[in-house]
DNA sequence: GATAGGATTCACT
DNA sequence: GTGAATCCTATCA
């Protein structure tokens, strides 16, 4: 598994597909210009939802809601989740199949006191600040307003290149928050001796 | 038009 | 470990 190093790569790994863009996406990083304020954050646990996969929103038809999973590779799918969480996903494969990776968890880079500033948030060890969908939403801000944008072109949200670093690995586990196809290993997170991922099934 | 359920998070015990 | 908060979406009558 080689990381993206430039933003055509980049495009052309999420073309491939979820399962494959999943893990490649471990390590890129997800940067957002807020009211003049930079936030940066390294992707570190993603979660690959396909057309043919029960628990995704694009199983079965295509309807308004999940009509972002079906537009081009690299647009952003931020949906609501149990009325008051916003979740961010990257889409992949091609035009009119329904695929996109959820960002579940980030590693802050830059604008670290912003983030908890968003969060409203204290106390606590750093890791629990954006190691969850919702969370991440909460932290940089992001909105439905995103939803249908395309990450890769530049503006206040773009998904840019990343790699990972020697003494990472990826390990790829059951999903977790959903009741449909639980076993299927599509849940991938970036560990290292430093960072102990949590692998709750 | 009404209703059930969900890719979550947090406070509380 | 358990349960509440909260609202959008799909589905059905």
């Amino acid at each position: 598994m080689t990381s993206p190093r430039s933003e055509q790569a980049l495009r052309a790994i999420l073309e491939s597909g979820a399962v494959s863009a999943a893990p490649a996406l471990l390590g890129c990083v997800l940067s957002r210009l807020v009211e003049g304020t930079l936030l940066s954050a390294r992707i570190v646990e993603t979660e690959a939802y396909t057309q043919d996969d029960p628990a995704s929103h694009s199983f079965g038809r295509r309807t308004p809601r999940n009509e972002p999973m079906f537009g081009r590779a690299g647009t952003a799918y931020v949906y609501t989740s149990y009325g008051m969480h916003r979740c961010l996903n990257v889409v992949t494969g091609g035009e009119g199949i329904g695929e996109a990776v959820l960002v579940r968890g980030v590693e802050p880079i830059e604008g670290v006191d912003a983030m908890i500033a968003y969060r409203a948030w204290s106390g606590r060890p750093r890791r629990d600040l954006c190691n969850g969908p919702g969370k991440i939403c909460q932290a940089m801000r992001i909105g439905l307003e995103w939803n249908l944008r395309d990450l890769l072109t530049g503006g206040e949200l773009r998904l840019e290149p990343g790699s990972i670093r020697k003494g990472e690995s990826i390990l790829a586990t059951p999903r977790i928050g959903i009741t449909k196809a639980v076993d299927l290993p599509r849940r991938f997170v970036l560990s290292s001796d430093q960072r102990r991922a949590r692998c709750d099934s």
